[in-house]
RNA sequence: GACCCUAUCGUCUAGUCCGGUCAGGACACCGGCCUUUCACGCCGGCAACACGGGUUCGAAUCCCGUUGGGGUCACCA
């Protein structure tokens, strides 16, 4: 297994699939690949709060989507399981507890109120933010009492506090790092679940990760993780961090932003081959400037060495004229199946159908009827405008309520049906304020741009929360500018 | 704020390691051609080496500094 190259991609299943998750993935298979090696998914599940099944499932499903098929992974196993890291306690216990009897770690039973004092503290007084390393002083013995009669707490790495540490990333070379500057990190919280950091590193080693490729966001933590290693007298992965895909305004890539989901450009029409393609212009390019590759070129000709650094902006224009392309080089016959995977599949029009059936007199009806459940975004007219204001409300106040709404009750939905909707809907009248009466018409009409519609919850549930978002956004910028 | 990363057209980038082409390509934008229209396609145009010092006959390229941008500083990943 040691020639073999041994990529992951390892996301975290808190909220709909991120388009940052499909670029550094695509490194990841496209290396493996190109080598002959293994590309792995695995699940980073530890945080017991923000991790859910469905938005696992989705993961699979973008990834899928795209072809990145992964060798091992959480649904189909492989020789490294379990993949999902909640599933792997045990082995994270045995491995953290070598650290604490070695001394690399300790444990720490410092309570969140001294913790958050601590950082005021130092924030005060403008001094480093970080751990003071109270409780690295306990004596092994005491501290295992302690932990035995059950009494709460972490575990820390014991990070060098003095010294530098000099870490190799294989795009940028040597990076050096004070040890002072390095936190004493939590490996263990206090619900015995593992941080990032410790999972990340003896998962990796344990699964035989030859290439940790990741997002640059992640340079900052590597000498924790290179000390976990040395700690564990494992060898060390290539480590190579990509730069972070970025809004137009340079920073790091957000919903609020740009749309991130994958599957918004699933939604939106993009051609899979079309976005990987597009994902691999971002911080590199083909020996001869070629621009229109296919994935079997990426693997072929790719090199991490010719990525550069700076952090692309994401720019919608050039992927959707790059998709243009796509489309256009598509047989006919071919055009049509593209469409039948999603508008004019059976199920989507299953879906649609009962909503128009009682509302048409011709079947020529369905078309202009139904129309807004195909386009992308809707245009609102005239009249539309004057009732897209909520009751008693001018432009900007309706856009703010419809942000609040967008953002604090229909984003958070991950598994979006006519229920999920209506109680998210319901809560936020409640929440706010404002009757049902009041603001579902401006929403009708954001969504659909029309006055009359079926009912409300199910066209929203069947237009999906990637095109209600995308057409309340629009609605936001157009009640912005209504006086 | 501290630390780390980074810096070529508005955007994605080639060129930088091994100093020496009017700094090349693509998106966007503008003009033209094609065309009953639109789109596509084709042709052309606009547009950049962040700044200041060095080193050198010569610097986008090497060195130092400045500035800008970004990331991190959680019992989130």
């Amino acid at each position: 297994m040691s020639d073999t190259v041994r990529t992951r991609i390892a996301p975290s299943p808190t909220g709909d699939p991120h388009v940052g998750t499909a670029y550094v993935a695509l490194f990841n298979y496209a290396l493996a690949k190109k080598h002959g090696g293994q590309f792995i998914l695995r699940i980073e599940d530890t945080d017991r709060v923000r991790s859910n099944t469905a938005s696992e499932e989705m993961i699979f499903e973008a990834l899928r989507w795209l072809g990145l098929q992964w060798d091992e992974g959480p649904d189909i196993g492989g020789p490294c399981g379990p993949y999902r890291q909640s599933e792997r306690s045990e082995i994270y216990t045995e491995h953290v507890e070598k650290l604490v009897a070695s001394g690399d770690a300790y444990p720490c039973f410092c309570t969140r109120e001294r913790l958050t004092e601590l950082r005021a503290h130092q924030r005060e007084n403008k001094l480093a933010l970080g751990y003071d390393g109270h409780c690295r002083s306990i004596a092994p013995e005491e501290s295992a009492t302690r932990r035995s009669a059950g009494e709460e707490h972490v575990i820390r790495l014991a990070m060098p506090s003095e010294g530098e540490s000099t870490v190799i990333d294989l795009l940028r070379g040597e990076i050096t790092i004070d040890n002072a500057q390095v936190d004493d990190q939590v490996l263990v919280k206090s619900d015995g679940f593992p941080t990032y950091h410790l999972a990340n590193v003896v998962d990796d080693h344990l699964m035989g990760i030859t290439h940790v490729i990741r997002a640059e966001e992640w340079i900052s933590s590597l000498p924790k993780h290179v000390r976990l290693y040395e700690a564990f007298g494992w060898e060390l992965p290539v480590f190579c961090h990509l730069p972070l895909l970025r809004n137009a305004d340079k920073s790091k890539i957000s919903k609020r932003k740009n749309p991130v989901s994958l599957n918004h450009f699933k939604r939106a029409g993009f051609l899979p081959e079309a976005m990987l393609n597009y994902l691999a212009l971002m911080g590199w390019t083909m020996p001869d400037e070629r621009e229109e590759f296919s994935i079997a070129e990426f693997i072929s000709e790719l090199t991490l060495e010719r990525i550069s650094l700076g952090g692309p902006v994401f720019d919608l224009q050039k992927l959707t004229w790059l998709n243009g392309k796509y489309i256009r080089e598509l047989e006919g016959k071919e055009l049509l199946e593209r469409l039948k995977t999603q508008w004019l599949s059976d199920e989507y029009l299953l879906k649609v159908l009962p909503l128009a059936h009682e509302r048409i007199e011709t079947l020529q009806d369905f078309f202009s009827y139904a129309a807004f459940f195909f386009t992308g975004d809707v245009e609102y007219d005239e009249k539309a405008r004057t009732k897209l204001l909520a009751k008693g409300k001018n432009g900007p106040q309706t856009a703010k309520l419809f942000r609040g709404l967008l953002e604090d009750f229909l984003e958070p939905i991950l598994v979006w049906t006519v229920d999920s909707v209506e109680d998210a809907m319901r809560r936020f009248c409640e929440k706010t304020e404002v009757t049902p009466k009041e603001v579902f018409m401006p929403v009708r009409i954001a969504v659909t741009g029309r006055t009359a519609t079926p009912p409300l919850f199910d066209t929203m549930a069947v237009l999906g929360k990637e095109v209600c978002r995308s057409r309340i956004r629009r609605a936001i910028e157009v009640l912005r500018t209504i006086k």
